[in-house]
DNA sequence: TTGTACGCGTTATCAT
DNA sequence: ATGATAACGCGTACAA
């Protein structure tokens, strides 16, 4: 049996007008009547309903949270993250799993709407056009994280083009000149979209005097997969390639096991960096250097954003984080 | 701007009633007024608030997913595949992240309860009796996924016991006859409760006149470093020591790791089994033989079950899923 | 076929 | 300090 606020006014004699007040520490009642009213709660075991509350308030203490998958760990730290930051703060978040897929977002967008969300975060996807302005017309604080900021809503991020640009930096600081990568957008690099990471890539290699072209990068997924027919293609077409900067750590790992299973040596033969510095970096054989990102500080610093927006009804203002390299053992001098 | 169903029924000069007949397919209205309402619905974007329609259905169209973590890939793969399945019924999850902790656990549910939620779903979690009378009290039905069903509820599961054993067989098998075991529980083993996974390690190894004590299980924690520390142990407690099975994969992934900083070589000086067959055995070095126990099939499965609990009201029948090895390369025989 | 009126469980605004 | 009453947006039994 479920009561409502009217069982419990009824029992403790009051209206349910002072029992909302006792239930929101509005003051305005007496010591004792307060006193009655919580009894009677507690009897009755009367939990309030969000659903009715949600009516009158317009607000339901619900965010949205898109992402493009629910498997990489990058995805997974930033869930975490922000589901922490939401029960701190008494909200919880709907996982809304996009596929990727234009059609399953437009989707989820209109039952994140009919759910009357709070705000939304986009996180790790790609944002198109018409998801700003449905979400526009949605009248509700957006914020991206880690997501190219195409159309003028706040974001958090970090620099992939810097971070991109450090990486080779740092292969090319170690005696590197024979470079290649493995990037994991196929389809936009298909569409012939701005890639920062390539672009960090390939400027650090030209303002180094170190020869680059399409050759040297191969195009995938983000899948171990891709890393590992990635690297294949890579020795084919750079055949005295020493070292692969990979768009992120799964295509790395995924360059570590084709090497395995190749008999390529690593570090020795060739050296491998990543990127995002997931947890699996450091239990690889051998451990996985990568740039950082602070993922983690990204997710939280998105989230709390986000919380503000609502209860401010101001935007904020967007970030861009720093990165770092974390090294380990999968690069060495030439 | 949003609108409500009266503005709708105005500009379309129909009655509210006859708009929510529309919105519903209910029939009971011409084509010419049909077509006039969803004309309007069009024109003014106007989207039903699922707030309100739940105030009155007694339905949220939202179910909620206890995990104890949202790092575990076998935790995100049941949120993935339980999203999966709600959203193709039209539903949505709030996911909350409990961190194996009861004061959090029962906050959420409380959370939960004040948002009327549908259903719950219970992932990898000890089921303590606290949640249990709650979620009774709750009225809402409940599903077991990969939790030990301590109280009588459905569930949907493996035989920890059984996939145990068959693990331990399966070493047997392969002529080992000294075999250690990294477990993860470590405040269940010290609250003295069943752990399944032990007791089906010991009793295989017993029933092959293998002998077996408390030596020969390290516990630890559920985390990469509790493997790697658990090696270390374990070769001190049993030194002629020729194979080990992890209770889970990342157990068995931190003692690979630590067997390659330590020099020993795997399956040659020590073989390894883990259990789960989650996505990194197959990218480790080398890929870790584990017992599969089938848990993307497990948690479509405790999904359907739970909405159709939802949409029938009665109680689903339980079930347990069957398990296999799958054989990679970090066993040998002997 | 269509409209009226009430209920759902809260909060907020007046009164008292 | 407390109560009556009107929203909030939708579904629905009942009436027309």
């Amino acid at each position: 049996m479920t009561y409502t606020i009217m069982d419990v006014a009824k029992k403790a004699n009051v209206s349910k007008a002072t029992v909302s007040r006792v239930l929101n520490n509005q003051g305005g009642y007496s010591e004792k009547t307060k006193k009655k009213v919580l009894e009677v709660i507690q009897e009755l075991e009367y939990h309030p309903s969000a659903i009715a509350r949600g009516l009158t308030n317009k607000r339901t203490h619900t965010i949205g949270v898109l992402v493009p998958n629910l498997t990489s760990s990058l995805i997974t730290e930033f869930l975490n993250e922000i589901e922490a930051v939401a029960h701190k703060v008494g909200s919880s978040v709907i996982v809304c799993h996009t596929e990727s897929r234009g059609i399953k977002t437009m989707k989820y967008l209109q039952l994140l709407r009919e759910k009357r969300i709070d705000g939304l975060i986009l996180a790790g996807t790609m944002f198109k056009k018409e998801y700003y302005d449905y979400i526009e017309k949605m009248g509700i604080p957006i914020v991206l994280l880690s997501t190219y900021p195409v159309h003028p809503v706040p974001y958090v991020t970090a620099s992939d083009y810097d971070a991109a640009y450090t990486a080779a930096k740092y292969l090319i600081q170690k005696g590197h000149n024979k470079i290649g990568m493995i990037s994991g957008n196929k389809e936009e690099w298909i569409a012939g979209s701005h890639l920062p990471r390539v672009e960090g890539f390939k400027d650090a290699l030209s303002d180094y005097k170190i020869s680059v072209n399409e050759n040297h990068i191969v195009y995938g997924s983000f899948s171990y997969d891709d890393g590992m027919t990635g690297l294949k293609h890579l020795i084919k077409q750079v055949p005295d390639l020493t070292a692969i900067f990979t768009e992120n750590d799964t295509l790395g790992i995924g360059v570590l096991s084709a090497a395995y299973h190749l008999g390529i040596k690593v570090p020795e033969d060739i050296s491998v960096i990543g990127m995002d510095n997931i947890n699996l970096c450091e239990v690889v054989t051998p451990p996985l250097t990568s740039v950082s990102l602070s993922h983690s500080e990204m997710a939280e610093k998105a989230a709390n954003m986000m919380f503000e927006m609502i209860e401010s009804k101001k935007v904020a203002k967007s970030c861009i984080l720093p990165h770092k390299i974390v090294e380990r053992q999968s690069v060495c001098s030439r």
